[in-house]
DNA sequence: AGAGGTGATTACGTTGACGTAAATGAAACG
DNA sequence: CGTTTCATTTACGTCAACGTAATCACCTCT
């Protein structure tokens, strides 16, 4: 073999070709249809990704990224699908969910600094806690 | 009843009174009891729980804060518990699975904090777009 | 025809920290 | 004595996103 085959009558891709385009399991692409999130095409019993299904393998990705659950996604990704034609609406949509994830990122990691902040403290105390133990019976 | 009762014959609490003072549900105290992280005592039937519990669930609660699983915090507890006398032993382990812990955090953060960078340029592209849509039909 | 590779389906397992429900008991109050 | 009220035990349920078999069907090369 020279070299990866294209195989690519008409922009189709197996699962496995997928998988390694994308760094996932081929679980994980079943799992992502039976979510409704894919919606390969069956040549017999085999899938078969299409363009689309890539693009929005992308954007799952992306979400997934951002902390957005697959539901979430779904929900988002079908919007698009059932009307295209809302664009604005729609953008706008997933504008007001991406600027509410984006609040409670901001949350979480506020939250981690506190943690980490007061992690810090207790370190300092058992270190001074052990100098004292060193101090009185080393 | 003129008002609570102390009911506090030698520094006992009930696991009703145990749950008020740390706002935690009984179904929390029996289940870290299961887990080997409390040892009430038993009259009869019933859980009374003593000032060492209650050391050892504060302690627990301040882990879990910290984002140590229940696990871990068991190990951390019944090292002191099961030979008390290597104090610096274990003050040094417990000093360095918090620094672990603390290494973890940051590293968590950071991660976070790529993310929400990624998503406000993503937000930002997405106004773009919506501006865009307006401009040309709005 | 056997071996190997790819893909499919079905369904149970994983992880953590409890929630929740059901059935039962025992104490306290009036 | 009857009724609340608090308690106990047992055990299945929850949530997310897949992992991990087990079993079967095809295709291809030799």
């Amino acid at each position: 073999m020279p070299d990866k085959k294209p195989s690519d009558p008409s922009d189709l891709m197996t699962i496995r070709e997928t998988c390694e385009a994308f760094e996932v399991t081929p679980r994980t692409l079943r799992f992502y249809e039976q979510k409704e999130l894919l919606f390969p095409i069956r040549r017999g019993t085999r899938r078969l990704f299409t363009r689309r299904d890539r693009a929005r393998l992308k954007l799952i990705l992306r979400g997934k990224r951002f902390g957005f659950s697959l539901e979430d996604i779904r929900q988002l990704l079908n919007m698009y699908d059932r009307d295209p034609g809302q664009q604005e609406a729609q953008l706008l949509r997933t504008y007001e969910v991406a600027l509410e994830r984006l609040s409670t990122m901001e949350r979480q990691r506020d939250e981690l600094n506190e943690a980490i902040g007061e992690l810090k403290v207790q370190i300092a105390l058992g270190a001074e806690h052990l100098a004292e133990l060193r101090r009185s019976a080393g």
